[in-house]
DNA sequence: ATGATTTTGTGACGATTGTCACAGGACAAA
DNA sequence: TTTGTCCTGTGACAATCGTCACAAAATCAT
């Protein structure tokens, strides 16, 4: 929990009560590899706040994986808009590594962020961090080649290089892991 | 700012106290065809919401221009992550055509956002939806072709087709103005 | 209507990528 | 150690794509 509130400091302004007040919408779970914290075809309703570990967004189109992104150590991972509109989720989110995490209760959360306005700038801010890297990445398709994304991530994002095996990063750089592995080679 | 007190009440629950005590941040300001709304190293303290017209955001790389979003009636344009954090924008936003926004001051917006929250709740489901946006474009890259992509977007968002030239398409899309047109054709 | 500008289509060709197939290496469980 | 599984590299070949060049078509301003 102690890395959880550093967090929440990061972000915004948040009192001692605020804290206090908000514990109801928080329960501490563990995941073991494999396992998933959000199904296809279920609707969203937590913020995984992850302690330890890492876990993955992918698609399962036709029996083939598509990994859509990663979430380490101080991120949320949740489908915002799942979460945000009640819709069935159409990805899934799976533990890569035993995993902690805190789990945020959107129905509690709301019934608090009512009421205490940090929670809601606190929900606000996290939204945007999520928004943020999204159109990041989102960018990276528009702006640069296989390659210049690799350098990228490389540059931006290293820990996705070292803890993501080059299949798993294959797809959610948008290329078949046998070109994924030419390009590192043709580097070299 | 009829448009807008509907797209607002779509979004959230927003009283007429609420809305009255939102007026000092807003601003009607239009912009001629090819004005910018932001410029590239500027620092983005403002949301236009789009009453009437279109605009683009666009990275200017080396001169050549990448078009990374497109913005209709009843959204919102901005640079979130210049917004949230104060740093530069990376990017430009000019206007497509002649264009009637609303804009959002964000030092008047986040001193009524502390006292009234439903203007906070407002600004997180304005975020979450722009986060929405933003997640399903990144997706499309990882998960589909360009044809693939093209095809999307005719289904889901056809205004984008019927306004946008096909050389303005293109970069949006991740391909080269001639690849988007051969694709056009290959398929009729 | 006319000329200028922008947009689109297309050919040629090289570069990049996807796909299929298979082999070797790393790693963990038995 | 052995076995099985997962990960990575690589060859071959076809498909797709980027780039350059130029022509046709559409649009715009006057």
């Amino acid at each position: 929990m102690n890395n959880l509130l550093n967090y929440i400091h990061s972000l915004t302004s948040f009192s001692d009560e605020s804290w206090k007040l908000l514990q109801p919408a928080l329960t501490q779970k563990k995941f073991n590899k494999n396992e998933l914290l959000l199904k296809q075809g279920q609707i969203c309703d937590s913020l995984f706040y992850i302690d330890k570990g890492y876990c993955k967004s992918y698609y399962d189109i036709d029996g083939i994986v598509k990994n859509t992104g990663f979430y380490f150590e101080n991120e949320i991972a949740t489908n915002v808009r799942s979460f945000g509109s009640g819709q069935r989720s159409e990805f899934n989110i799976i533990a890569c590594e035993q995993l902690t995490t805190v789990v945020f209760d959107k129905e509690d959360l709301f019934k608090i962020s009512k009421q205490v306005i940090e929670v809601e700038t606190l929900g606000r801010n996290c939204i945007r961090l999520f928004a943020t890297k999204q159109e990041e990445f989102s960018n990276l398709f528009k702006l640069y080649s296989a390659q210049e994304r690799l350098e990228y991530i490389e540059a931006k994002y290293p820990e996705i290089i070292q803890r993501v095996s080059l299949s798993q990063l294959a797809s959610f750089l948008g290329v078949a892991r046998e070109t994924l592995s030419r390009i590192r080679k043709r580097r070299i």
